[in-house]
RNA sequence: GUGGCUGUAGCUCAGUCGGUUAGAGCGCCGGGUUGUGGUCCCGGAGGUCGGGGGUUCGAGUCCCCUCAGUCACCCCA
């Protein structure tokens, strides 16, 4: 039989030791914040009818043509796990009729999106996103609020080096006629054009507002803008977003260039970049208005803002700011045996299970080994107090309590042993 | 898909001009102490030198191929 050692497929990494405890604290504390700004939890699936993403996220984009995970399941059909979390979350809005339930419905989520890319620093095929979303709403204000939980969140992280960027891109019929304009004046430039660019001008003439060709940028520079082929009514709600944002003391820079990648994206976009970063991984998150989206899934003409954050980036800019990462230990107490006498490991056990369900986070050095080696052992969790059980003390009823980081020891009835912990536990957290 | 860089112990790495049995630090296990950890001392386990082929008396070292990882382009989180 082949004993070659398995690896983890490419572009997916395992998380473990002290960096598992760093992501669910992230993960808690974004949550934490979501509560505070009342979006409730929802939890979607990880793969849905491939036709969700195609008619959602768009068939233009290069999510959809060239990044998806999509498979065929045994009968017969196309599912694709998901490349983004939006479409999932606007597809249970409407398969569940949630527009009933009131509006705005505010909805967060989190978990492992795909998308079949190359891998580099920053980037992994398989990626964690926190993301909320506030749909059935058309309120600037609303907006703000998004805006804000995201922003909020990051500084929660201790991120100083955030900053924000926002832009307008307007209705899909503000944007046709300027998309015309565009085209025409970058073909009227004469400037040559790459082939990256061509297929942008073909396929989505606004990417190639962010186009990486020097010369190209220079023509669009100078291109019309599309901010200003938006109307009163549009112009007006960015304006109030942005009044909205210095109120809160939110800092934000206008890009009218800034672009997103999926395309139901409308109105009101922004994204989160950090500048500790690299350009190529500085994207902490991003997000916008997707007016159109659901009624593409099937549903009524609701409008819809939200946004969705790279856990992985997020961690990446917290190293790059040297924000400090919290090793909690794995246990509070450790209880040992001397001697290996049925009494003592009954009684080991006992103490353990006895402390455990008093809320005591305990453990045992398992294997029989020596009492050095289990005291090794005790160090290795970071446990403040080890619980020696041995045949000496327990004659008497006894077990000794040692206090790890003092030295101190206490001759402690075994019927004692719970509250003697809890008691000293307790008074160094303050608790009564 | 394309290009650069890197593959030696669990981890980080050294390994001279091609030369005897491939090393160090950390980590792990054991002992010093049969009831006492962190420090210290002693010992031990652990390697297809990524894989295959070639050159050579001899290859971790040189050449070719290949695989993997990584960084970057594109795009994004």
């Amino acid at each position: 039989m082949e004993r070659r050692p398995l690896r983890a497929p490419k572009g997916v990494e395992d998380v473990y030791g002290p960096e598992a405890a760093r992501w669910h604290a992230l993960e808690d504390r974004f949550f934490e914040v979501c509560d505070l700004y009342g979006y409730r939890r929802v939890r979607i699936p990880v793969f849905e009818d491939t036709e969700l993403f195609v008619r959602g996220v768009g068939e233009a984009t290069d999510v959809v043509r060239k990044e998806m995970y999509s498979f065929t399941d045994r009968g017969g059909r196309s599912l694709t796990l998901r490349p983004e979390g939006t479409a999932g979350v606007v597809r249970c809005f409407v398969e569940h009729h949630l527009d009933q339930a009131g509006l705005p419905q505010k909805l967060a989520y989190g978990g492992p999106m795909f998308r079949a890319e190359n891998v580099q620093r920053g980037r992994q095929r398989q990626f964690n996103q926190l993301g909320v979303e506030a749909i059935g709403v058309d309120d600037p204000d609303l907006d703000v609020e998004v805006v804000a939980l995201g922003w909020r969140f990051l500084a929660d992280c201790g991120l100083e080096a955030a900053a924000l960027v926002v832009n307008s891109i307007g209705r899909p019929d503000e944007r046709a006629a300027y998309i015309e304009e565009l085209r025409g004046f970058v073909e009227r430039s004469g400037v040559a054009i790459g082939a990256d660019d061509r297929e942008r001008l073909r396929l989505n003439p606004m990417r190639l507002l962010d186009t990486k060709d020097p010369a190209v940028a220079e023509v669009v520079a100078s291109a019309p803008r599309l901010y200003d082929h938006l109307d009163v009514e549009s112009k007006a709600h960015f304006s109030a977003v942005l009044d909205g944002l210095e109120a809160l003391d939110i800092p934000y820079t206008v890009d009218h260039g800034l672009v997103r990648g999926l395309d139901y994206y409308t109105s009101t976009t922004f994204e989160y970049v950090s500048t500790s970063l690299e350009a190529a991984q500085n994207a902490l998150g991003g997000g916008g208005h997707y007016d159109g989206l659901v009624e593409v899934v099937g549903g009524p003409d609701l409008p819809g803002i939200g946004f969705a954050l790279g856990v992985e980036r997020i961690l990446l800019a917290m190293d790059a700011e040297g924000a400090a990462a919290t090793d909690r230990s794995t246990a509070d107490v450790v209880v040992l045996q001397a001697g290996a006498e049925d009494e003592v490991a009954s009684t080991a056990r006992g103490i353990c299970d006895a402390l455990r369900r008093a809320g005591v986070r305990s453990d045992r050095p398992y294997g029989g080994r020596s009492l050095k080696a289990q005291f090794k052992h005790a160090d290795r969790t970071g446990a403040r107090f080890a619980v020696i059980v041995g045949a000496r003390d327990l004659g008497a009823g006894r077990v000794t309590v040692r206090d790890l980081a003092s030295g101190a020891e206490a001759t402690v009835a075994t019927d004692d042993v719970v509250a003697h912990v809890t008691a000293a536990t307790g008074a160094e957290r303050g608790d009564p």
